[in-house]
DNA sequence: CGATTACGGTACCCTCGGTAACGAAAGAGG
DNA sequence: CCTCTTTCGTTACCGAGGGTACCGTAATCG
């Protein structure tokens, strides 16, 4: 695996500086304006030593844009009602960040071309779902939740709104919606 | 408007081959393979002629992909339930048809740079909403449905869930998905 | 030291969206 | 039938962008 062998190693202050030139191009001219070059004179560094990181241009905006975990603050436990909030609030907080609003619709359409980057999206909720899987456990053990709630369905119904309001109703995803998305998933979830 | 005054007519059936080209490529080599070369090579004419009739490449995929209403043979009137999985199975079915499918990525993606393109597109259900909304109604005046329904913010999440489900796992989208989620909105609808 | 690897840089190929310019064709008015 | 006007379809082109080949050099390991 890491092969540590021989070769001048790697400038690991490249890779930094490309996934913040990424970012900063992604919230000053959206998707469009992320082209190779305009990443690599922003980065201080070339085409090539790109390439040499990342298999395409896809690759570098889903890793600039999505580091990692979806939102991990995620504090479950209290009534049902509200951590449903929590966790509907965090998706839309999370997705509509700037960087990853501006990130969603080139990325999204690039999914078809490079299967590998939807796993790796959705791969993003994991530490959400078992969360939210567990809660809803609970909840469905102690009565106050349907039997057949499945976390993975509520929680992809979610990610699903969300996604699909940032690419076409990014203004509408106020407070507000969050509360009437939020009471619906809640009134499904009655026993 | 209509100046019917001098001048050369345009040729009708260029239209028509164009719109059959753009759809048997996006059946066959998806979005990608759309370009406007493609495009005029199949229907026999060439790229100046389709930007005379269309100002974009988008606009050309979308005419061709969401030609009218969709589902625009919705019958309600039955059991709630069933109704609701009518609008479900509908959307599905026409935004999974192969072109359609093919055609949504790459649409989404341009709607940040021609917001004309997103109205035209959620216009598309208009005939949905206006069926659902009106079902909807009757169903809460019999109290058969809790008041808090809105047929906007319902229609929506099966429109979401459907966009989202294609763009990233079209697969699941099978007949237990569709009852899953009517399900879902089902047992929120309960008074 | 020698082998290996990646570096930065330039130059290049190819594809694609979109457009300018031109001759030909079709209708309107005489 | 002739001419004028308008738009036709076509050829050729431009600029931008993704991706790669090649080269000389620099850094690290054995």
């Amino acid at each position: 695996m890491g092969t540590r062998s021989a070769g001048r190693p790697r400038d690991p202050r490249i890779e930094q500086a490309a996934l913040a030139a990424v970012r900063s191009l992604l919230a000053e001219g959206g998707y469009g304006a992320v082209t190779v070059a305009a990443v690599a004179a922003r980065a201080g560094t070339t085409k090539p030593a790109l390439y040499r990181r990342w298999p395409a241009l896809p690759h570098l905006v889903h890793e600039a844009a999505f580091p990692g975990e979806l939102a991990g603050e995620l504090r479950l436990g209290a009534d049902l009602t509200t951590d449903l909030a929590g966790v509907v609030r965090g998706t839309r907080d999370a997705l509509c960040d700037p960087v990853a609003a501006a990130a969603l619709p080139g990325l999204l359409a690039e999914v078809s071309t490079w299967p590998d980057l939807h796993a790796a999206m959705l791969q993003r909720f994991a530490g959400v779902f078992r969360a939210l899987d567990e809660r809803l456990r609970t909840a469905v053990d102690a009565g106050e939740a349907h039997p057949d709630a499945r976390a993975d369905d509520l929680l992809r119904l979610v990610i699903d709104a969300v996604i699909s309001g940032v690419l076409l109703t990014p203004d509408e995803l106020d407070d507000a919606w969050v509360e009437r998305l939020t009471g619906t998933l809640a009134r499904s979830l009655r026993p």
